[in-house]
RNA sequence: GGGCCCGUAGCCCAGCCAGGAUCAGGGCGCCAGCCUGCGGAGCUGGAGGUCCCGGGUUCAAGUCCCGGCGGGCCCGCCA
């Protein structure tokens, strides 16, 4: 470990046995950020004791003992600031950087198997910016657990059942079937295809539903949004399409025949589905790779279904004594769980936060028909995640609209005896994207999709990096417009906390100003700039003593990083390494302006500046990593 | 009707869970400056705020509690 972070877990480990604290509030406590004129970490000890002029004693014969003489310890009021102090601070690091120190982020101390579910998109439609949050923050969340020494698990869902997917398939069948000559007669991308089919049938669908109701309104709408998918019929079928479905004399029965005869794995319907979610996945592929986002595991619905996982819950469910009828249909008794098992388990309650006063439903598990719902294949999802995967926690990465089924999911688990799989299951919700114009209707084939996003990004930083490398070949402008792209929309993805809703502004995000990904990026060229002119550096020659304040602090922040990165990962929030890198890289910038590395007359100081341009490369470079935002080396 | 989330300068947002010390911050936009010399996607300075409102707890509240207001989401044999 660096010399700050050794100090810091010092330091943190003796407040917390001096005071019997809990180890995670004091290290929570120093990592604060503080007004630099009290210091580099302070801590309150006033709210722990009532001798801060002891305590502050003790821990300076703690740090000179553990020969931390960089450190110095000052009380003032109730606080005790703690401050690096230079020229020791400079030879610490140069000492360590000896002996092939690096930034590696600070391992747990308990390493557990973590799997992380995320982006689950349903195969009917590309993947539009929601799914785009959900995706960056989910690969972010498995790149830091696993930086922090975790065995993660990346894992997709694939929702390839229900009503959703049997519309898609009662369209491409209504089309003649044909799925791969359909895809190749346009050039556009598979899911493209298939989420304008699926569009046109739904929405016929539902005018057709409407005018039987006689519902006026919606039934203008409906058929507005109609004009509007066939101006953007990508194959020339829309009136065969639309037609075929106008002449179905129930459109629903062929619907949820399709639904069921999937669900029992009948032929041709089993081979048919699974086509057309295959190749809406191999659109989605494509999307995630250029993001940089890959997972370990597909999981398809229909094989838990398949392979008998489902009945066996409803089995379990049914043998329950928290089986009962609802509304006469198949349902576990949600209220009965919370009244019997849930209050009588202080763990549970603190694990799985029931709202007060919330009347929870019981959740009905089979249709009528016999065909089971999502909920009830997800209960049967969770189990498997956990076993197959042997793992100690579960990450989902969902909507916060799903609040709620996610917590009857829990119970649900609690009261059939899974009580580890309900405790150690985690509901990572994160608010909807919104476009400035408004929401987004899958089914109405609305969204702005990841692709659009990638290449409208991906434009303007092309001109952008033509402007400044005039001279240079256009394919590698390119791969570097690329980079700038997906750094600038997986940045803007995390940035913001998970639990406020984003307003996706295209132009905004791609503002490639600062506080933005590709202000980080460009701050590590200038870095590595520096860094390839000077050469190789002379640790040897470096001299601590020329450590002025503003490269003593950013000396220190770069050696915080792992520390931050240890922390933004066990408190799943991305947003924290975002919002240091933003702080480190503006510091960086300040002092690039004001001083000089290259052009550094004496030897021990243009060694020791350059040392810490290393560092700060590392640490953004690093950083960026573990956001998924790709570091070009010239830009 | 009930539950949850959000409400900080014209705009976007950090800080709130784990209350502290000029704590009211950052960015965009705007205004005024800095281009012979490590890349200006940068830097310096300026204007701009009842931290939604009202109570309460505390030595101390943007942060905790209660009550409102505004916006979003959820309360389906959809996913």
């Amino acid at each position: 470990m660096n010399p700050v972070a050794t100090a810091i877990v010092a330091i943190s480990g003796e407040l917390t046995s001096a005071l019997r604290l809990d180890e995670v509030t004091t290290f929570r406590a120093l990592l604060e950020p503080t007004d630099e004129k009290y210091g580099d970490l302070s801590f309150p000890a006033i709210r722990y004791t009532k001798d801060v002029k002891g305590l502050a004693e003790d821990l300076r014969k703690f740090l000179s003992s553990k020969g931390l003489n960089y450190v110095s310890v000052e009380q003032v009021q109730g606080f005790l600031n703690f401050r690096f102090m230079c020229p020791g601070l400079a030879s610490a690091t140069i000492a360590w950087l000896q002996s092939d120190g690096n930034l590696d982020v600070i391992k747990a101390e308990k390493v557990s198997t973590v799997v992380v579910e995320h982006t689950s998109a349903n195969p009917i439609h590309p993947l539009h910016i929601g799914h785009t949050r959900n995706a960056c923050i989910g690969d972010s969340l498995v790149r830091l657990l696993r930086a922090r020494g975790h065995r993660v698990i990346s894992r997709y869902y694939v929702d390839d059942m229900g009503r959703q997917m049997a519309i898609v398939a009662l369209g491409v069948r209504l089309l003649g079937g044909d799925l791969d000559s359909i895809i190749t007669k346009t050039n556009r991308k598979p899911d493209y295809v298939i989420g304008w089919i699926y569009a046109v049938t739904s929405t016929t669908v539902d005018l057709m539903a409407a005018k039987a109701k006689g519902d006026q309104d919606e039934a203008s709408k409906l058929a507005s949004a109609l004009v509007r998918l066939k101006s953007q019929d990508p194959i020339g079928v829309f009136d065969q399409l639309y037609n075929s479905i106008l002449s179905l004399n129930d459109p629903e029965k062929a619907i949820s025949e399709i639904n069921s005869r999937y669900e029992s794995g009948l032929e041709p319907e089993r081979s048919f589905v699974r086509s057309i979610a295959n190749a809406v996945l191999r659109g989605f592929t494509q999307s995630l790779n250029r993001l940089g986002v890959s997972f370990d595991e597909w999981d398809w619905e229909s094989d838990l279904v398949w392979k008998g996982l489902v009945k066996a819950i409803v089995d379990e469910i049914k043998a329950s004594r928290f089986y009962t009828k609802h509304k006469g249909a198949d349902a576990i008794d949600v209220p009965m769980i919370i009244k019997e098992v849930l209050i009588n388990d202080p763990e549970a309650m603190k694990s799985i936060q029931l709202p007060r006063g919330l009347e929870i439903p019981p959740l009905v598990v089979l249709r009528s028909d016999g065909t089971s719902l999502y909920t009830t294949r997800d209960l049967a999802y969770s189990l498997y995640k956990f076993s197959t995967s042997g793992a100690d926690r579960v990450i989902n990465v969902i909507g916060a609209d799903q609040r709620l089924p996610q917590l009857q999911l829990r119970l649900a688990l609690l009261g059939l005896g899974h009580r580890k799989e309900a405790i150690n299951m985690f509901h990572y919700d994160y608010e909807a994207v919104r476009l400035p114009t408004g929401s987004m209707h899958g089914r109405r084939g609305e969204y702005v999709t990841l692709d659009e996003t990638l290449e409208t990004a991906k434009a303007r930083a092309l001109e952008e990096v033509r402007s400044r490398n005039p001279q240079v070949d256009s394919r590698w402008a390119e791969e570097v417009a690329e980079k700038v792209a997906v750094g600038a929309v997986r940045f803007a993805m995390v940035q913001v906390s998970a639990s406020k809703p984003l307003v996706f502004d295209l132009s905004k995000a791609l503002n490639l100003k600062e506080n933005s990904g590709p202000y980080l990026q460009y701050t590590r060229v200038r870095a590595l700039g520096i860094l390839e002119k000077h050469g190789p550096i002379d640790y040897g020659a470096a001299n601590p003593e020329a450590c002025s304040e503003q490269l003593r602090s950013l000396m220190l922040s770069a050696l915080r990083f792992p520390l931050v990165a240890a922390k933004a990962a066990d408190d799943l929030a991305p947003e924290l390494l975002a919002s240091y890198l933003l702080s480190l890289a503006d510091r960086f910038n300040n002092w690039y302006e004001k001083d000089a590395v290259i052009r550094e007359q004496d030897v021990g100081a243009r060694e020791l500046k350059a040392i810490v341009v290393a560092l700060v490369e590392q640490a953004l470079r690093r950083g960026l990593e573990l956001l998924g935002v790709p570091t070009p080396d010239r830009m």
